[in-house]
DNA sequence: AAGATCCGGAACTACTCAGTTTCGTATAGA
DNA sequence: TCTATACGAAACTGAGTAGTTCCGGATCTT
């Protein structure tokens, strides 16, 4: 887990006193192979050995870094955290189905694609590994609900549905069910999916019916 | 996979001459342990030994019977179908949200979680192998999904709900809210959550609001 | 250039587990 | 009772893999 040596020996640790400065600028190579080994193979069936090889490492290399397998795989989830949304940049279209259908973009829909192919292969280590599991959880699960939380707090406060809707529900639904079409019914989750879902379920259920017969997003969502 | 031998030596093996009959009365303990141990450990976890000794058989005995551990779990997971609602007998109260609610018995419950247990067990290998895929929905999603639409479905025909709801989506949502909340948030699944999600989404989703303030279900529901 | 450190590669150990073989025993039919 | 068969137990084989060790070379600092 990239845990630090213990305070006694810290002080070694940061004072390099000659060579090459403890750097370890293959981490994130190596974090990013461990990733995509999971993706493709599961928990069980990723290998050191393969990681190494993907990320153009020796294997001495990843137990220099990791004691073991379990904490690179820990290391490699926890850091997947970078690089989700902004919560200040989430879109802001006046109607929350202009908000919903602008979260809609190619390169949302292919990450999250991928965190469910991670999170399958590490869905039965989970339950039997509670650090894990909360570090997927923080990683994988929270950035998500919690911007479909902000989107629905907003059409809350602007008056648009009801301020006894189920937020919490509403906004593990849609990740909820991608993550059963993906993984259970084998089915792909692409823009289409995602309409379906935000007019046929999502807004019905705030009590926003379809605006427009469901052709087309009549609602002046500035979406790409 | 329990596959009857070529037709060449069935006439062999239906015509016992001597000796004990090929009964292999042990099948159904074997699978059953075999059901145990993978929603105890997942299929990585699970070993052919912890089977044998789960079904107080010898790891020989499977292997007469099954050429493989990946065969033995297909066969295992298929012969869950069995044991599950009857499409005859699902509950008819007159109204959606007292057909749902009367859906939610304890042994429903605690069969559901056991096998959302069991999914989770076979994810990272669902996604590799489209056979155990297929076998896995048709045992454990595709019976209490096909169990919702036809409750849905009844509703639209006494013209409770709009015709034009979306079925297909809203069986599939208890379902997949509730492995989303064992698997992915690791908190119970009971029936306290399963009234609050069809008042909180899928009664509003439908056009029906919550009937009595939710506290409690006035529908006359014949629930137990 | 010299020295210290990190790296990749490869060989190695120890262990687990799928699948096989063997053998003594229990049982059902003749 | 005799015999064929299925069974449980245990030993065994072979493959794969987590984790270790060693070494030569690359790279940075001085």
């Amino acid at each position: 887990m990239t845990r630090d040596a213990s305070p006694l020996e810290e002080t070694v640790e940061e004072a390099p006193k000659l060579g090459r400065k403890r750097d370890h600028t293959r981490d994130p190579d190596i974090l990013d192979a461990a990733l995509e080994v999971l993706a493709e193979t599961g928990y069980d069936g990723m290998t050191m050995e393969m990681v190494a090889a993907r990320a153009k490492a020796g294997k001495a290399t990843l137990y220099r870094r990791w004691p073991s397998k379990g904490e690179l795989v820990i290391d490699a989830v926890a850091c997947m955290k970078r690089g989700d949304f902004d919560r200040d940049h989430l879109p802001d279209t006046g109607t929350l189905r202009g908000d919903l259908v602008a979260m809609i973009k190619p390169h949302a829909i292919e990450d999250g694609a991928r965190k469910m192919r991670i999170m399958a292969g590490l869905m039965s280590m989970i339950s039997r590994n509670p650090e894990l599991a909360e570090v997927a959880r923080a990683a994988i699960v929270e950035p998500r609900a919690s911007a479909n939380r902000i989107l629905l707090q907003r059409a809350i406060d602007r008056g648009e549905i009801s301020e006894h809707s189920d937020i919490d529900s509403l906004a593990m639904l849609s990740q909820s069910m991608a993550i059963y079409r993906v993984l259970v019914l084998q089915k792909p989750v692409n823009r289409d999916f995602f309409i379906q879902l935000i007019d046929g379920v999502v807004l019905p259920a705030v009590g926003l019916g379809r605006p427009l017969a469901t052709v087309d997003g009549g609602a002046g969502a500035t979406d790409t």
